[in-house]
DNA sequence: CAAAATTAAGTTGTGCACAACTTATCGGGC
DNA sequence: GCCCGATAAGTTGTGCACAACTTAATTTTG
């Protein structure tokens, strides 16, 4: 009894039971909290990713980030974030304009109405915390955790 | 300092910001540990998700489980599992049949090669394990954290 | 037993993710 | 000033996820 996870390589061991792979339980956890987002972010007209998108505007109002920047924020190219970006744009959330000085950056900035979005979802992290039942030291303790291996990962895959 | 995560509901404190949530942590983790999967799986010409169905099939090989069964096992829909397993289907690996006493169900079998391909993914939980640079007791410490957030949300789903 | 409600699988449409590729622009070296 | 490698964004194609719907078989119920 102590091959969890980890396991010696046989086999006939439990290594390959889906409930013992951390992986299973990190895939089903995301899904699980994307659909305590889904209808909450429905009434503002998001997915959630696009609400991470709005994350990185608003905490820079200023700044426009190019596709580029908020790509390196989010771990997304610009496979994802170009079509994304223009839904986001068709809301009437966001803009893209290309950079002067570098014709081939574009930089997103927030509109009027991306800026007031920020105080209507306001309560949604609250909402989200209460649904996964942890208290503040679990989730601060599970958010470092999960930092540190995807933090480890990128930095093997560096070099 | 201690609006951390869950704060207190001001459009001026961090709570929207990126870093601090835990739902981007787990969001990031998980894409980072597919991302691990990735060349792993693709030497045996499967994705993370066809992995997991085949992980099911292999707990019990002489089972056939319908396609609700898988779901169940996995959380995912038929609108998800229908094309992928005939992907599976298409690679050799699984047979589906329309079950002989109630015709709506569809069992979904291992064959040989399906069987066989159990031996040869055989390391991938060592190498997954290895790559998150976590020790087995808190690689069950988190698994276990991530099963009871996930259990937590679908428990109140289904009030 | 026949109509209605339920269940199972599949289909359609949308939106990520990501690989591979294209197009356009930029910067450095000659 | 021009070529060349690098860079930025976008496009195309594949495979999930999931909502909403369809079709077919089964079960429930009047």
């Amino acid at each position: 009894m102590h091959n969890l996870i980890l396991g010696y390589g046989s086999a006939v061991t439990d290594d390959l039971v889906l409930r013992r792979q951390v992986c299973f339980a990190l895939y089903a956890a995301s899904r699980a909290l994307t659909d305590v987002y889904r209808p909450i972010l429905d009434e503002f007209g998001l997915t959630y990713p696009q609400y991470l998108v709005l994350l990185v505007l608003w905490e820079r109002p200023d700044d426009a980030p190019t596709v580029s920047e908020l790509g390196a924020e989010l771990r997304l190219d610009s496979g994802t974030l170009s079509p994304l970006l223009k839904r986001l744009e068709g809301a009437g959330l966001v803009v893209r304009r290309r950079s002067a000085r570098d014709e081939r950056r574009v930089e997103v900035g927030l509109t009027e109405q991306g800026r007031a979005l920020r105080q209507q979802v306001d309560e949604v992290p609250l909402q989200i915390a209460r649904a996964t039942g942890l208290g503040i030291t679990e989730l601060v303790a599970l958010r470092d955790t999960l930092t540190r291996v995807t933090d480890t990962i990128h930095r093997q895959k560096e070099q």
